[in-house]
RNA sequence: GGCCCCAUCGUCUAAAGGUUAGGACACAUCUCUUUCAAGGAUGCGAUAGGGGUUCAAUUCCCCUUGGGGCCGCCA
């Protein structure tokens, strides 16, 4: 895979025109991987040439998230490195000095058709059922065709004199060879009337120059494969290794978009998953091991990606698999990180408006961690730990609290609570006093535990039941029984 | 319209010519249990269709069908 000794050098190359979406992530996490499996060089490049369209608040985006995904990059922006500039808008010159090249060299030329007429153009030609590929008309304009067209004010662009025969061939490393046929390719623009390059240009220069080992991205750039390669060899430039990844798609088979859910990285981030485990799904969406194996520590994972276990069909994102994979990491994390990324949505839900103990939180939040898929369920989870008043769930209260033994069992209960120490009140006690309440009134286990569940804390699911009455203490716990009670008559 | 890519359970995938086609999510049932989860067990469930090649095709080839991509002074 390693060619020679050759370090390997991969790049993740987003245009900062939006939000960092799911499916570049995963693109740039596979380039991640690859990297430090080889213990190469990953490279972040900013590709910034769509003046219109790009963004500030989109690179801190693409930043942020990278970050969030542990994705930290070797070269790139506010690092640096050694092949920099790496936003390509300070690479201008680069591109112009290999644009004139090309001229010169007789491998490029200046065209002035104006957006209008190719735009036309390519309506006739779609009408017509032909491809809409650029005629190539400018390429043989006489030097006084130019100067006419300089004196009308045309603007030009520089496009590339696509070889019209011939076959250009990729060995690509998830799908072996492909082949074009340089027949049906037009000749692409290289640089804009702006100065600015056009993708397909940028990117092999800058792949070239940043002596880029490997390219891997989307399938979705096979078809710009052919024209980088021609380019490379006009350039003179040493070919790189490519890898096609499949793309993500969503339910409907078609490409994932909004309306299938959340596309941006941000907003898993809000939504209370975690990025490991993000990071495992994703890496899940294209990759595997012949094992099967789903969960993987980093260094697993590190150690086991290969693009040899890249598949080649798109694979649909299942929302539902990504809730369950943070469930299982949710569980396994440390408790104090737990309680740290719990506490905004604590806060958010209004829920620590009174001062709490650091230990007391982490105990509630304990509790209910096995339960937790995304961190932002820990709000509805632990609210009624730390609500003065709880609200009774009209299905628990029917189910439970209208039985008969009730009122009988909550008085007992009450008093025996009352009468049991402060240091007595923990899990282990709590239940032997229950059980034995439950049998000297003849009743089942359940009968008594039931009802003081849904007087404590509401609702008839929740942690187990001496432990939260440990985790709420006494005073609590009475004080909330007393008011079942109090309420119980109306029932 | 041209060119290119892809095709195994609903979904993610394994099986690199010979398997009762395996695993994971989801779903269902059972179990554990004071509840809900988690866990354990079991079940449901796939090689798109048609031709070849071969003693033998999920696997190799061709066609069809279906899906996706590119064909921008977007990346």
């Amino acid at each position: 895979m390693v060619r020679n000794n050759m370090t390997v050098r991969v790049r993740f190359a987003p245009s900062p025109t939006g939000f960092l979406h799911i499916g570049s992530v995963r693109t740039a996490l596979y380039n991640w991987l690859f990297a430090r499996h080889n213990k190469g060089r990953f490279i972040l490049r900013i590709e910034d040439t769509d003046e219109v369209r790009s963004t500030d608040e989109s690179l801190n985006a693409i930043l942020e998230g990278m970050r969030w995904l542990g994705l930290e990059w070797d070269e790139g922006p506010e690092i640096g490195g050694d092949y920099g500039p790496y936003f390509q808008m300070q690479r201008l010159d680069i591109y112009t000095k290999y644009a004139e090249q090309l001229i010169k060299e007789d491998k490029a030329y200046c065209c002035y058709c104006t957006p209008e007429e190719l735009a036309t153009r390519r309506e006739e030609a779609v009408k017509q059922k032909r491809p809409p590929k650029y005629d190539g008309r400018c390429r043989k304009l006489t030097e006084d065709k130019k100067k006419e067209y300089e004196k009308q004010g045309r603007k030009h662009v520089v496009r590339f004199k696509m070889p019209a025969s011939g076959k250009t061939k990729i060995n690509d490393l998830v799908r072996g060879a492909i082949e074009f046929d340089n027949a049906v390719l037009d000749d692409f623009v290289l640089l804009k009337s702006n100065g600015t390059p056009i993708y397909n240009f940028a990117n092999v220069i800058d792949d070239s120059l940043m002596q880029i080992s490997h390219i891997i991205r989307g399938d979705d750039h096979i078809s710009n494969t052919p024209r980088q390669i021609v380019l490379y060899e006009a350039l003179g430039f040493k070919l790189p290794e490519f890898a096609h990844v499949p793309m993500i798609h969503g339910a409907d088979g078609g490409r994932l978009s909004k309306r299938h859910g959340a596309t941006a990285v941000s907003q898993y981030h809000e939504e209370g998953y975690l990025p490991e485990s993000l990071r495992n799904y994703l890496a899940l969406l294209g990759w595997s091991t012949s094992d099967s194996q789903q969960i993987f520590s980093l260094e697993e994972m590190i150690e086991k990606f290969s693009l040899d276990g890249c598949g080649k069909s798109a694979a649909v994102f299942d929302a539902q698999k990504l809730v369950w994979m943070n469930g299982e990491y949710i569980r396994k994390i440390d408790i104090d990180r737990l309680v740290e990324l719990s506490v905004p949505y604590l806060e958010k839900a209004g829920l620590l408006k009174r001062p709490i103990r650091y230990e007391s939180l982490k105990k509630i939040i304990a509790l209910e961690q096995e339960k937790m898929k995304l961190i932002s369920d820990v709000p509805k989870l632990v609210d009624f730990f730390l609500l003065d008043d709880v609200e009774f769930d009209e299905k628990a209260v029917n189910k439970v609290l209208k039985k008969d033994h009730v009122l009988n069992v909550l008085e007992v209960m009450k008093e025996r609570l009352t009468d049991l120490n402060d240091k007595d009140f923990k899990a282990e006690q709590l239940e032997k006093l229950t059980r034995d309440t439950a049998e000297e009134l003849n009743l089942k286990a359940g009968q008594v535990f039931h009802p003081i569940r849904v007087s404590v804390s509401g609702r008839t699911t929740g942690p187990g039941l001496f432990e939260m009455m440990e985790v709420l203490g006494k005073e609590k716990v009475l004080v909330r029984i007393e008011r079942t009670l109090r309420e119980k008559v109306n029932l």
